[in-house]
DNA sequence: CTGAAAGCGCTTACAG
DNA sequence: CTGAAAGCGCTTACAG
């Protein structure tokens, strides 16, 4: 659709035309005004005449000349992806925390949607002309070698599946968070555990595995490969997914307890349950990862691995916010990696002692 | 924290550099760049030279720069509340549809969230300082004496409570769909329909409650306003109204169906159900409103009336282009009106046979 | 077909 | 303490 024509006949009050009515010069005016850092100040009583003629003109500063002058927009972007489906919890939890971050610090924030990540090179050199002083990218499954990012511009990164050269990645403790959590459900008697995964080539999803495979084997109980069920992160895969077991279960036994490796995918899989007249967790305990609105969501609510993705949002933020103040070529900065934490809720129970089924 | 100091040492490259590296002048180079309309065409050669140049240098048209000079950012903001709990689901379907909308146009969105809508009035004329060229207002309750809004910037509404003068407000014909939702109920059997709306004071839902009333007279059966029960549009105070109900009910008959204003209200009813021991739709119906991801999201899933938001927000982004292109003060625009449309699944169920329980 | 000039609105040195 | 000048990068008339 091209950029279109142009707009606004009323226009609205310049430093110029508040220099004027206060009768003092334009740069008098955005010395008082806008606080610019000309040591000296102007004397007070034409300090408040031009106060005055700005209120009374109804002056606000003009966010593109002050950008175009000052080389700084006070807008942060953020490049995610949506697919046909739209947002995910996921990525709304972690907007959110940017949102807040941003506001604190007077900081527009503005969303660029890409429909595929093999649009990101091309669209990622159009976003960075100057509307943003800097770049947070959520869930990036490229390798630093699929796309050259602009030099001029700095960025941050959540949860990238590959770091990025320069690019500071903030992540949280997955290993750490499925071990736990597998932990307690051993402890609750569970035995069978069988976990439905996001796709092997994310690093969170082979850190989460790594995490469930360890607490199985501080328990010495043995690690079934016929358990780990790979899918995508949404609810549909876990639909699909869980059907496709039981189609082709045979007479394996239930599990005790699926693991889901986000809270999506439990959701998916509870409702396969409850459509085959299994209980949760009275029949199958199941758990998520994330800890996103839709854990809170279900009936019953789901016990969950939380990633603090609102704070993680946040500190987004503050790392980006630092490189674009102070810029300079750092060396490659480590991760900042946020701790996880179980959640418990009434989707994981303990084992019920009469569990007759066999293998 | 106020505005920050300094950037970008080393600088992207300018019109000027590429006319220079091209050896042509600058308005050359900007003509051929950016399509700038002179109609004068630079020749062929000139012109391959000038694109080769840009391409070595990298170039990348400076959107303040542009910005200023056209007095055009294209960028819309949008405009809503986030209280403590964040997003809801509400918002995001029709921000999903303005994203989508301005995606299409090549336009910016920028989001700027209040805490409360008490702040409207100094952010907004905050927001309105050139770096975006027309806002779309979500879900206003105030007004339009409450709120001058910024006289240089075009407006678009979606569900305000109050149409604002001059500002096209997008709504959907909520009364209809209310109507039709209870109509169909009726027709299953139920009789004692129980309505959790939202804050009265919001046209919306005193629309609902219309099309509930209306569709009750036309099947003849008596409104009883003590089946009518007031809160506010999240799963908690549904959770709260309708857990107040039982505590007071003495020995009413339980409802067939609980109509909720919204679908987060549904799902709040639903917990409450559930913890005592009810059965949806076996015991109760419940019905919800929106038909937002949260519909899909309960087990079981939720019958509810569609308003179709991602659409509604697509058609602000249409509606608002439109005022930014041919700006002139139109007289006062009519609402566009959205159809509404009752979503079946399986929440809501025909009433059992032996309903033996007597008010 | 191409270039020199002036301006968008705000700032930052630099003179008075 | 205050003003005249020059520049941020891009455009739009207007001359050649």
């Amino acid at each position: 659709m091209a950029r279109l024509k142009k707009p606004h006949p009323r226009r609205a009050a310049t430093l110029a035309d508040v220099g004027r009515e206060a009768g003092v010069s334009t740069m008098a005016a955005s010395a008082v005004i806008n606080g610019g850092q000309t040591s000296s100040r102007i004397a007070e009583p034409t300090r408040r005449r031009i106060i005055a003629a700005a209120e009374r003109l109804g002056y606000r500063r003009n966010a593109a000349a002050h950008a175009l002058a000052n080389r700084r927009m006070n807008t942060i972007g953020v490049v995610s992806i949506f697919s046909g489906g739209g947002f995910n919890h996921y990525f709304l939890e972690i907007f959110n925390g940017i949102l807040v971050g941003a506001a604190q610090h007077e900081q527009n924030t503005t969303v660029f949607s890409l429909n595929d990540w093999n649009e990101v090179q091309s669209r990622l050199t159009q976003f960075c002309d100057g509307r943003i002083d800097g770049m947070i990218l959520i869930g990036t499954p490229f390798r630093p070698s699929d796309v050259a990012l602009p030099g001029h511009t700095p960025f941050v990164s959540i949860h990238a599946n590959h770091p990025l050269p320069g690019v500071r990645n903030i992540e949280s403790d997955e290993e750490r968070g499925a071990y736990e959590l597998i932990k307690h459900s051993l402890n609750l008697g569970h035995r069978r555990i069988m976990h439905v995964t996001g796709p092997h080539s994310d690093v969170g999803v082979r850190r989460r595995i790594r995490g469930y495979k360890r607490a199985l084997a501080d328990a010495g109980v043995a690690f079934d490969p016929a358990l780990v069920l790979p899918g995508q992160y949404n609810a549909e895969s876990g639909r699909e997914v869980l059907r496709a077991w039981f189609a082709t279960r045979k007479k394996h036994a239930l599990p005790h307890l699926i693991f889901c490796g986000s809270d999506a995918i439990a959701l998916g899989c509870m409702e396969v349950l409850t459509e085959r007249g299994l209980r949760v967790p009275e029949d199958v305990s199941v758990a998520g990862f994330d800890d996103t609105l839709a854990a809170r969501m279900t009936v019953p609510p789901l016990t969950t691995v939380r990633q603090p993705l609102r704070e993680m949002g946040r500190m987004a933020v503050e790392e980006l916010l630092a490189r674009i103040e102070n810029w300079e070529t750092k060396p490659a900065a480590k991760p900042v990696i946020f701790p996880t934490q179980v959640v418990l809720r009434s989707s994981l129970a303990t084992v019920p002692a009469p569990t007759k089924q066999t293998p």
